[in-house]
DNA sequence: ATAGGGTTAG
């Protein structure tokens, strides 16, 4: 992060720490479905097994004998005996049969019981053709379906996951119980729209319809899905008033609804209050303490559960296995695991699956892998959790390739999956895989689900093309606030300042910003130094309660140092009572930009008194602070201590800082061989840290040398050309300058324009170099062409060389680079009331003559200046700069 | 005839 040469960088500005390792834990938005059980009563597999001689002896033996006795009949008698025997067919589960017969007596107005049992049996084995074709038959006879026929129609269609017409035919009815309410409710809810399942609720309140055990089940679970507290209490009123508050299902269902809205002591309360407690209740315990982060209360449930001999089932042990997985307890899982395979729950679906996602949740990969090659076939919450797994432990690849593996297999990866695969393609920065995996979204219409988006947005955000994360943001028909602070983080990260900042105002009418928004937001104002708008922020913080989380606090001071106001940010740092790396790191690197090394040093030291152990960054914090202050031997020091002691291998970062180190001391050619013996390949950086020393220490032989490095490495930078340019201008070599000029004029290089920027009263007054229209132009060239005069007069050595470089021919856009500073100066010396700092960013290093310019400002004026360039602060005061030249 | 607890995620 800390370089000191790049010429182009405001990269560096960006924090490193407070947005990027952001991430909370949140609560599960949405439930899934589970699927249907084989084993049910309801089942076709069932019957088949409770009557296969019956059943096939009737399909094969019976038909003909049936249509010759009905041919036989009176039509009166047959009538009847028809329904009975429709109704036996029902029974028996043969719905074609049944249907068969209904066909045949398809004129005949038959009873509203026959209809029913034939409904009832479309309903079990989800046939919807067939249970549209009773409809219509009873419709065409005009048969009077009021009543427990119509509560058939409704159950069929909703049984048949055709809730619409279900609907339909319910709201027509005139006889609704509460049964039918209960039914649409529930499948409203299992369908995740919840809303409409409120308004039944409320709906059956007015209308007076007395509820039951399963209405306030559902609404509670519904309640509990919107997060809505104040609701949900007003029910458990209600439920106390009714008399329901003895139903173990009531009041089960009021302990998870209590534990998903965060509230465990209230559902600790009800459970105290029980009197008869089953198996579900102790279970809701163990998932709501696990759910809420609380595995350990969770697990001593499970124990109490085995101690006082309560008959622990499937669900209980996937609960305690999944406390394992959160605390990593990989003893107690095996612990777990053998009890489960004496209670024969070891081969169960959810169970294996638990069991794989401890291993991957444990770093195990190997142990999860050998648990999802060992069950019989995995489904697709096991597929989900392997590749969730890889993308944890950063083997994105392996991630991605389970995820085309299990499309090859024939599995349709859902949510759960394409999140899972998306975050492993946002960590390792592949935007390719994410492409794929964004296509399949699109195949299935996945872009609706918010999580889904967000993770999309995120994976475009962490492998930059922010234009793709818009692209999906600007679709969204509904953002939460994951999805303002992905994208206001994304603009932060990808050092686009101005766009997190106008998106941050463009939030504020819809969602109130969190902890997590700020930490997001900051990083951007430090980048732009936007003091005004962090100290805004800052005011924002304290008036909301979110100072005491670790990051927000990191974010500010970092947001602090880089906006130039250090002694704030020492005061929130003393302020910490539980100071952390990064918040050590920031502080280490603040005192470093600000030119203060021996404090930076002190600091360091007192960071490893605390305990903390420092990291790469950390060191590379420390090693740029003793290069910009001179601490030559200290940087030795510490680069030493960095390998020997923590065994940390040296970075470009740390080489960079330690070329520049040896560069500003002036022992050029030392740093040369440096870099020669580097074990990783020097870059352009690297050499143009030694390239800045050659121009100080007037060294053209060397600076020729290493030039050749650099415009190697990187030809496109003008930075370069004009640096080198500048050293042979300096030593007069006005034939080597004029060769350059044409070599920059034949490449065309891309300019790479100074400019400068003022904060005032909030807003910022933007100068960019060879632009000639900026406010008060007139005033401040006034202003510019006197100090330049009263600086000759005075015989400041007003450098030739620079005019030369600076104002002649080379380009006119290279020319007037590096004086957008001396704009935004004027500008502030206008502006601002003597009393006040004046500070100004610029996105390059400062020139030498606006540095030079600077330091006569403050004498001549009695000024403070503080400028930030790309590099670190110059403080100008009383004629001298912090930076001591 | 409808429910309450149980596996995967941003």
């Amino acid at each position: 992060m800390l370089l000191t040469t790049k010429t182009s960088s405001t990269g560096f500005w960006v924090c490193p720490f407070a947005n990027n390792s952001r991430e909370k834990p949140l609560k599960n938005g949405t439930s899934q479905a589970l699927p249907g059980n084989p084993y049910s009563r309801t089942s076709p597999y069932s019957r088949t097994s409770l009557f296969p001689s019956s059943v096939s002896h009737i399909s094969i033996g019976l038909p003909p004998k049936a249509s010759v006795l009905s041919a036989n009949r009176t039509r009166n008698i047959r009538s009847i005996d028809n329904n009975t025997e429709i109704i036996k067919f029902c029974e028996l589960g043969n719905l074609d049969k049944a249907m068969e017969l209904l066909f045949e007596y398809e004129k005949l107005k038959l009873d509203a019981r026959t209809y029913c049992s034939l409904l009832q049996l479309c309903a079990e084995y989800k046939s919807i053709d067939n249970g549209r074709e009773v409809h219509s038959i009873i419709e065409r006879n005009g048969i009077e379906t009021g009543g427990v026929l119509e509560s058939k129609l409704v159950f069929m269609y909703v049984s048949c996951g055709h809730l619409i017409e279900g609907r339909r035919i319910f709201d027509r009815s005139e006889s609704k119980n509460v049964f039918l309410w209960n039914l649409l409710m529930n499948e409203y809810a299992k369908i995740g729209n919840f809303k409409e399942s409120v308004n039944m609720y409320y709906r059956m309140l007015e209308l007076g319809i007395e509820m039951n055990s399963y209405t306030f089940s559902c609404i509670l679970k519904c309640f509990a899905a919107l997060e809505n507290v104040v609701e949900g209490e007003k029910v458990h009123e209600k439920i106390l008033k009714l008399g329901f508050g003895s139903y173990s299902a009531v009041v089960n269902s009021l302990i998870s609804f209590y534990f998903k809205c965060g509230r465990s002591g209230s559902g600790q309360k009800l459970f105290d209050e029980m009197r008869e407690r089953d198996v579900v209740s102790w279970n809701s315990m163990i998932s709501g303490y696990v759910a809420n982060g609380l595995a350990v209360k969770g697990i001593k449930f499970f124990m109490e559960m085995l101690r006082l001999g309560v008959d622990v089932d499937l669900a209980s042990m996937v609960s305690a296995l999944a406390a394992c997985a959160s605390i990593k307890d990989m003893l107690l899982s095996r612990a777990i695991h053998a009890y489960a395979v004496k209670a024969g729950f070891d081969l169960k679906m959810p169970f294996t699956n638990t069991l794989l996602d401890v291993y991957a949740k444990c770093g195990d990969m190997d142990g999860a892998v050998c648990v999802f090659e060992n069950m019989g076939e995995p489904n697709i919450v096991s597929w989900t959790s392997m590749i969730a797994g890889y993308a944890r432990e950063g083997l994105s690849y392996e991630a991605i390739e389970l995820f085309h593996e299990m499309r090859k297999k024939g599995i349709d990866p859902d949510v759960f999956t394409v999140t899972s695969t998306l975050h492993a393609c946002a960590c390792s920065g592949s935007l390719e895989s994410g492409m794929k995996v964004h296509a399949y979204i699109k195949e299935k219409n996945m872009e609706t689900n918010l999580v889904v988006s967000n993770a999309l947005m995120d994976m475009f955000a962490k492998c930059g093309s922010m234009e793709n994360a818009e692209a999906v943001f600007s679709q969204m028909p509904a953002k939460d606030i994951v999805s303002w602070n992905t994208m206001i983080g994304g603009y932060s990260k990808n050092s686009l300042a101005n766009e997190a900042l106008s998106l941050f105002a463009k939030m504020q009418p819809h969602k109130r910003p969190d902890d997590v928004t700020v930490t997001c937001i900051l990083p951007a104002c430090a980048s732009l130094a936007a003091l005004d708008r962090g100290q805004e922020i800052h005011g924002y913080i304290l008036r909301n309660g979110l100072s005491s989380d670790h990051f927000v606090v990191n974010a500010l001071i970092d947001m602090y140092v880089k906006c130039g106001a250090l002694v704030m940010a020492k005061l929130l740092f003393r302020k910490i009572l539980s100071k952390d790396l990064v918040s050590w790191t920031i502080m280490i690197a603040g005192y470093a930009m600000h030119g203060f090394g021996t404090e930076a040093v002190a600091t360091f030291r007192k960071m490893r008194q605390a305990g903390i152990e420092p990291d790469e960054v950390s060191f590379i914090s420390i090693l740029y602070a003793c290069s910009h202050s001179g601490l030559l031997d200290a940087g030795w020091r510490f680069f030493n201590i960095m390998r020997n002691e923590f065994y940390i291998e040296p970075n470009l970062e740390h080489y960079t800082c330690m070329v520049d180190l040896l560069a500003r001391a002036g022992k050029l050619s030392k740093a040369y061989k440096f870099i020669k013996g580097m074990p990783i390949e020097p870059d352009a950086t690297v050499w143009g840290a030694l390239l800045c020393g050659c121009r100080i220490y007037h060294d053209v032989d060397m600076a020729e040398k290493v030039a050749e490095h650099v415009f190697e490495l990187e030809p496109e930078n003008t930075g370069h050309y004009v640096l080198l340019a500048n050293i042979y201008a300096e030593a007069e070599k006005w034939e080597e300058v004029k060769r350059l000029q044409e070599k920059i004029g034949k490449r065309a290089l891309k300019k790479n324009s100074g400019c400068s920027w003022i904060e005032i009263r909030g807003k910022a007054y933007i100068f960019v170099s060879g632009d000639s229209a900026f406010p008060q132009a007139k005033s401040i060239k006034f202003l510019l062409r006197d100090l330049r005069r009263k600086m000759n007069e005075l015989g400041h050595s007003s450098k030739q060389k620079y005019a030369l470089i600076n104002e002649d021919e080379i380009e006119k856009e290279v020319a007037l680079c590096g004086h957008s500073e001396k704009l935004a100066m004027a500008f502030g010396v206008l502006s601002l009331p003597p009393s006040k700092t004046i500070r100004v960013t610029k996105n390059l290093r400062i020139c030498g003559d606006c540095h030079e310019m600077a330091k006569f400002i403050s004498k001549m004026l009695g000024r403070e200046i503080l400028l930030r360039d790309s590099s670190r602060f110059h403080h100008f005061k009383d004629g001298s700069c912090s930076c001591r030249g």
